[in-house]
Order: C-alpha cells, then structure tokens, then sequence
DNA sequence: TTACTCATGTAACAAGTTACATGATTTA
DNA sequence: TAAATCATGTAACTTGTTACATGAGTAA
C-alpha cells in the first residue's frame, strides 16, 4: 500500500509527465504544509521504493550528471488509481495542527482565549490571503489542492469568530 | 520543540487529571484518524521523553502491576501552552488526505469522476453522521475537535458537490 | 476458573527529518 | 570566473508503526 509520499510523487510525475526526482522533491517544497517537506532523504528514498516495485521506470538522458527522468509505469498508474479513490483514506482526518488544538484554547481563562484566539485568527487569515494570491498563478488541476486548503483556512477563521461571539455574550 | 503527539500527550493529561499512560493511549485509540494511531510503542516512549524532560511527573500507586499516574508539572504546562498557542504550527495545513488527492479526481474521464466523486462523497457523508453522534457524548471542550472534524467533512463534501455540478454542466 | 480488561513495556521495522557531500551546468 | 542552480545521493537521527510478551485485577 502506497504511502502517501509515494502516492504524492506517482501524481505529480503523471500529471507533469517526466520529471526528475529533483523536480519533484521542488514542487513539494512550496507545499504549504509544516507537517510534510518533502526532503531531499524522503523523496530519493520513496522513488527508489517505487522504482523498485515497478511503478516508476527511469531514462538517463546521457549527460555528465547522470540525470534520470521519471515516469509512471501502467503498474505505477494503477496503484495510484488505487491509492486516489480508496474512500477510506481519502476521507480521513489526517493531522489538523489546528483542530488537535482547539480543545485547550476553550480552557484557557477570558483574557488569554481571546488574544490566542485573534494571534490565531490573524495568522490564518494571513495564510489565506497568500493562498488565494497563489491560487491565481495555477490552473484548474493544481488550483483544486490549493483551494481547499483556502477553504480550510475560512473553516477555521469562521469557527473562531463562532467562538469569540459565543464567549463575549457573558 | 514538542511533537504533536507530545503536545496532545500534556493537554490529554492536563484536561482529565492525573491518568495512566494506558488510559492516555485508550483516549488516542478512537481518535478519528488514519494518520495517528496512538499506538502503544509512540505513546509510551513519548512519556518517557516528556518526564525525563520534566514535564510529566508520576506517581506510583503501590499496587503489583506498577500503575503509574502521570500528572502535568509546571515546565510542561509552560510547554504544552507554548506548543499550543503558537500560530505558525497551529494554521499549519497539516496533512490532509482529501486535498492531496483533489487534483487527480479532477484528472479522471467523465464517467470516472463522476464514479470517484460520489463514492468519497457517501464515505464522508458517513463519517460526518458517525462524527455528529459522537459529538453528542462529549463536553463543549472535547466537542471542539470533533465539531471541528465535522465541518472539515462538511466542507470536503460541499467541494464535491461543486465539482460535479461544475461537470454536469457540460 | 476462564475470559476480559488494565497496565506496563520492548523489538524489529518503516518512513520521515536535517545536514552534508559531490559534481555538472548555467547565468551574471 | 564566481555564484547560483540543477541533480544526485548518503548518514545519523527521530518518531512513528505493528506485533508481541508479561502479568495483575475483575466479573461471568
């Protein structure tokens, strides 16, 4: 089963058509996630592995830096296929910095809540304004993946206002 | 700098009181997510690092099976706020499965789209019932996450619905 | 007394991270 | 020619996973 680094590199090698593994680990390290960076020791490691099983195939292209080019094997777009539309996974939570958070902000006394929550507020606001800026630079395909993450960033700005609005009733 | 799971080890333990690193690992195994399993090995050595780093402290019971309660000392109260109010990680996108597997849906012919759409639109329209009635035994601070949870489904199955009518358009 | 739950943990493994090394090619 | 970028990778480390071992307490 595709982890989802592999399944990560399988899509971004089958939608821009052969890369080097060079190109891929940097499209990944603009990826607005702290919690996955696409460094240099996952991403050689990972297509190794995938090469390996047979899902990505490699073509020197003859120059002194022994540069490879990658693409995705009918093996390799398969198990992607597999690994994109599993419902399971695909629904899964995953790990939401913000919602593991949220609990301990509700416990904090008046003051400190309120300037938590705005700093909060504030950052994330700061984020989806990056994000819409950055969303105008891409098409339709990559624009889904940034998109979403604007939407989660109004989900969340949204349920801190809920929350400040709860607590200055009393 | 703690890890998520440490960060969730210290608000666990503050919230409930003074617990069983068993009872902790328990909390963790009905978490919703694929990600994060809390499992005995991670959660076990994540304790021994937090109380050699002095931010847990334990108390034997005396009983033959070695029953150990972990409460939150000062240092790790410091830590757990700093850890939790940070803005930087909290907005953070973390890793979220739904969004990376976004573009390649968008990929698929028509009929497989539409196949591929509707499949994870009735698994998250199923977890969000599930999610909806597991709120209902939680308190307004554990509801927190779980509500938060709820709406990321929520907003992940108005994202679906957009697509398709966007494609059915056509 | 049998089975379940509570409670501790370890061992082998998987898959990330940072930081470094090496050298080719391109651009100012 | 100097600096930046392209391109490959490895080594040491961290943190998680599964699967197992061990035994105490409790309820049928």
């Amino acid at each position: 089963m595709l982890t989802e680094l592999e399944g990560a590199i399988l899509a971004e090698v089958s939608y821009r058509g052969r890369q080097t593994t060079f190109q891929v680990r940097k499209s990944f390290a603009d990826s607005p996630s702290l919690e996955w960076k696409g460094s240099a020791g996952a991403v050689y490691a990972a297509v190794n592995r995938l090469h390996k099983a047979g899902m990505l195939s490699t073509h020197a292209t003859g120059d002194r830096r022994a540069t490879k080019l990658l693409s995705v094997t009918p093996a390799g777009r398969t198990a992607m296929m597999e690994w994109a539309c599993d419902p399971h996974r695909a629904i899964s939570t995953g790990i939401d910095p913000f919602r593991i958070r949220s609990g301990i902000w509700l416990q904090l006394s008046a003051s400190r809540r309120y300037k938590a929550l705005t700093t909060v507020r504030e950052a994330a606001q700061r984020d989806l304004q990056a994000l819409q800026n950055y969303a105008r630079k891409k098409d339709t395909i990559e624009r889904a993946s940034v998109d979403l993450a604007a939407r989660l960033q109004q989900m969340r700005i949204h349920w801190i206002d809920e929350c400040l609005k709860t607590f200055a009733e009393h």
